[in-house]
DNA sequence: CATAGGATCGCCT
DNA sequence: GGCGATCCTATGT
C-alpha cells in the first residue's frame, strides 16, 4: 500500500504522473473492486485558476483539501456526480488528483451492477464520475484517509504501486478536460493518460 | 433568501 | 456534435 506520506509534498503534477498504473482499491460491504489507474489530472492549488482552492478559496466543501496528503476529497458535479480526488500535499496547501479514468482489475461485476451496465463500454471505465461511482464512493464521504476509514464510514480506499511498472513512453500529457473558464491555465498539460498498447 | 453555474454523462441525431 | 438531467455550492442582496 502507497503510504499517505507518499502523497505529502511532493510536486502535484509529478503525484498525477507517477499515479499512472497504479491500482485503486475501495471496500464496502459489498465487497473488494480495484482498478489500475490510467487517466489523472493534476489541480495545483492557490496558483491554479481551475482548482477550486484558487486564490486559497477555502470554504466548507474546499476545507477537505486542505488537510494532508491521502485524504480524499469528492464533491458534487453538475448536481449527479461524484468526482474522486487524493489530496496530495502537507496540510494548508490545497493541491489534489483527480482520478479520471480506469482499467477494471477486481470486482468487474460489482463495478457493472454500480454502473448499471452489462459491459465495460468502451473497455476502460472512462469518466471521474463513472470512476467513483463504481468504486462506490460517495460525495458524502469526502475526507476519508486513505488506508482507513472513517468511524462513521463502512468504506475503506487506498492505493497499490503499479504491479508492472509503467515506462515514461506509455504516459501521454495534454490539457486538463472541462476547465475553459481557467483561462491560461486550463492549457497547462496536468493530465496524464496511459498510452493503450 | 434567491440565484447562477459547474473538474459530467448518456442518449439522441 | 448537441442537449437535458439534477442539486449542491458559492455568492450576492
Amino acid at each position: 500500500m502507497i503510504p499517505n506520506s507518499w502523497f505529502c509534498g511532493g510536486d502535484v503534477v509529478e503525484i498525477a504522473r507517477a499515479m499512472i498504473g497504479m491500482e485503486i482499491f475501495t471496500e464496502t460491504p459489498e465487497g473488494i473492486v480495484s482498478g489500475i489507474i490510467s487517466e489523472t489530472e493534476a489541480y495545483a492549488g492557490a496558483e491554479d485558476r481551475a482548482s477550486h482552492a484558487w486564490n486559497g478559496r477555502r470554504t466548507a466543501r474546499t476545507e477537505t483539501m486542505f488537510q494532508e496528503g491521502g485524504t480524499v476529497y469528492i464533491y458534487l458535479c453538475y448536481g449527479i456526480h461524484s468526482l474522486l480526488n487524493i489530496v496530495t500535499n502537507k496540510r494548508d496547501i490545497p493541491h489534489a488528483v483527480l482520478i479520471r479514468a480506469m482499467k477494471p482489475v477486481s470486482g468487474a461485476e460489482l463495478m457493472l451492477r454500480r454502473l448499471q451496465r452489462d459491459v465495460f463500454k468502451p473497455s476502460d471505465l472512462y469518466g471521474p464520475g463513472n470512476v467513483a461511482k463504481a468504486l462506490g464512493m460517495h460525495f458524502s464521504d469526502s475526507g476519508i484517509k486513505l488506508g482507513r476509514s472513517l468511524p462513521a464510514s463502512p468504506k475503506k480506499i487506498w492505493i497499490e504501486k503499479a504491479k508492472t511498472p509503467i515506462a515514461p513512453e506509455e504516459i501521454a500529457a495534454g490539457k486538463r478536460i472541462g476547465v475553459d473558464y481557467a483561462g491560461f491555465d486550463a492549457l497547462l498539460p496536468y493530465r496524464f493518460t496511459l498510452i493503450n498498447k
